[in-house]
DNA sequence: TATTGTTATACTCTATAACTATA
DNA sequence: TATAGTTATAGAGTATAACAATA
């Protein structure tokens, strides 16, 4: 067993591993996501196509599963229940008949913006259990990480693709 | 489009909901991961056994696979391996002898060790991306939100079980 | 020939059910 | 009969390959 030095309070086995830390994290808030995104009626694949459209209307269907880091034939069946319920919008474009434009309608907007909403009530109320001080630092730290390419975070080039 | 307040700073649109940056850091912290774990000829559950293992030294099974969150059929092959390797020992209780005693061995020690250290080396790689003044509070706001139970986050009773 | 979207197929991961051996 | 572990089966989710329409 390696020696533990009990003067050192920084040792660096007194806190589990990012990926162990961040995995538990994140299953916890998908399990506080499901049953509001499930009162709007969405999964969440749909609430995150509704989210990408809303960020970036994009006029290609391999776009937006591109976008949201998903196969091409993952979302089909996504966006058809979307469009059945009148979420979104998914004409022909004229100019080129192959691809779908990709739309949100005035309803799909108003569920996105409802869902989003009782989340960020959800995470205001856990964010609210951190001591004052550290709260926005953990933010800013969890937005500068998250936003950073997966090559950034391996160090080695070209594992995504 | 619910109209944006260009002078109010702190408004909530401008950062993504938690669930997806946890989401997008994790697939990030474990595409690092993995390359470390398969130097050391480890999958990932292997090392989240080995880890288990280290921090509270279990008499079944069972246990173990509660531990890790992981189905009890789900972890044999990953015990069977492991075995094979010589990294941990599997013996059948004296007293009990249904149940297997499951323990590190010195080379599964070292193995755990060695994976770990370099993982470390990577994270903090990784943590010194983040300005100094944010570096401790995000960790320290990591730490407490993942060791929430998780209907602490939900806030609904009995949706773990 | 190349590209967009779709469908059909196969593969991976995980959970459920059935079995054995002990108690 | 109940429990620990194992094996066999089935299910969910995802990706790969083949196809039709359009360029």
């Amino acid at each position: 067993m390696p020696s533990l030095d009990p003067t050192n309070g920084q040792h660096e086995r007194t806190r589990p591993d990012l990926a162990a830390m961040t995995t538990a994290l994140n299953r916890s808030l998908v399990a506080a996501e499901l049953p509001v995104l499930a009162e709007h009626g969405l999964t969440m694949w749909g609430y995150v196509v509704l989210l990408a459209l809303d960020e970036h209307p994009l006029r290609t269907q391999a776009a937006l599963a591109e976008a949201i880091g998903a196969d091409k034939t993952r979302i089909i069946g996504v966006l058809d229940e979307l469009q059945d319920r009148g979420l979104i919008d998914r004409q022909r474009d004229p100019a080129d008949r192959r691809a779908r434009l990709l739309s949100l309608t005035p309803a799909g907007h108003d569920v996105r913006d409802s869902a989003q909403a009782a989340i960020r009530r959800g995470e205001e109320r856990l964010l609210a259990r951190l001591p004052e001080r550290d709260r926005e630092s953990f933010l800013a730290g969890l937005i500068a990480l998250s936003a950073l390419p997966v090559e950034d975070v391996t160090g080695r080039p070209g594992d995504s693709p």
